[in-house]
This record gives structure tokens, C-alpha cells and sequence, in this order.
DNA sequence: GCCAACGTTGGC
DNA sequence: GCCAACGTTGGC
């Protein structure tokens, strides 16, 4: 029986790593080094599957929103930089048996024409339920149910899904 | 820049 | 194991 695709939503901040980097990287693809939250990090160890899709969110930014979407194309993996006293994912815990750290390879897939909001997630019956949508939400990624992926690809006027 | 909310650390 | 202190996130 095959797996069931699972739906994610994937933050950055855009002056750091943005949809726009994602998709001017060769092949569109990039690890998602630097997850140093251990929920983030079971998430990708535990559920994230090569297939699955990510809603792109930008953060910390004029307008926080998704921007587009991700496919996830490398399971999870052992994050090195964590062993890297110079890299800013430095983690003097980390060791080369046990680097603590793993990190998937996101492709990018889409970007949307539009920015669907924070501010439009949260006022929107279908979305509002959305762990990204809660104040004081920290979590970088988070997952995302079928149906508001596909919600939000269609607010934001694609036929992705 | 402000500050509320959160996750982690470390003393006990 | 508790919990106060701290550093960080991220919306505004």
C-alpha cells in the first residue's frame, strides 16, 4: 500500500532564505540546514517522506505569508552543521556519532502570484485552525491538513494540488 | 523597536 | 523534577 502524501508548512525569513533563493539554486533544490528545534527536527526525521508538499512561508518580513510551495525530494539526513564551530548552526553537543541535527532537501515547485497572508489565514474559517495561525507560534515547521493546502493554493489563484 | 510567547538551560 | 532566568522568534 503506498503512503499517503503528507502536507507541510515550511518557515523562513526572506532575507535570510527566500522562495526566490529556493528557486535560483541549481536544480531549485536546497538542504533546510539550521532546524535546531526538536519538534521541527521529529517532524522531518519521523513523518516527512520524499513527495510530500510544503507551503513556503515567509516570516518576519512587511507581509508574513505563504508564498509558494515545496516538494520535499530528500529525506531526512544528518544536519553537519552542527559539527561546524564555525557555521551559525554550530552545536558544541553535536558529535560525529550522534550530530543530533538532520535537515530534508526541499525542490521548489511554484511560486504563487500572490502572497496569501498570515493576516488572511487567520481571519479565514477554512484556515483559521492552522498551528501557524496561533499567537506565539514558534514552530518552524508545522504540519498541514490536505484540505488547507489546497485552500490556500486556490486563494492564491493556482491550480496546484 | 517593542514585547508577548515560547523553548532551553541550569541551579536546586 | 521543578521552575526562574534567559535568549530567541516573529508579529506588529
Amino acid at each position: 500500500m503506498a503512503a499517503k502524501r503528507s502536507y507541510w508548512l515550511f518557515k523562513s525569513e526572506p532575507d535570510v532564505f527566500s522562495i526566490q533563493h529556493l528557486e535560483s539554486r541549481p536544480g531549485k533544490t536546497e538542504s533546510w540546514d539550521g532546524v535546531r528545534n526538536y519538534q521541527a527536527r521529529n517532524y522531518m526525521r519521523d513523518a516527512m517522506r520524499c513527495g510530500d508538499l510544503a507551503l513556503f512561508y515567509h516570516s518576519n518580513c512587511a507581509t508574513p505569508g505563504v508564498v509558494g510551495i515545496a516538494e520535499v525530494t530528500r529525506e531526512a539526513h544528518p544536519d553537519l552543521t552542527a559539527l561546524d564551530p564555525k557555521s551559525d548552526y554550530y552545536d558544541p553537543k553535536a558529535t560525529p556519532d550522534n550530530p543530533r541535527w538532520c535537515m530534508v532537501a526541499l525542490t521548489h515547485v511554484q511560486t504563487f502570484p500572490r502572497t496569501v497572508s498570515l493576516a488572511e489565514i487567520r481571519e479565514d474559517p477554512a484556515l483559521e485552525q492552522m498551528l501557524v495561525a496561533r499567537k506565539g507560534n514558534r514552530l518552524s515547521i508545522t504540519p498541514v491538513e490536505e484540505a488547507e493546502f489546497k485552500y490556500i493554493c486556490r486563494l492564491a489563484g493556482t491550480p496546484q494540488g
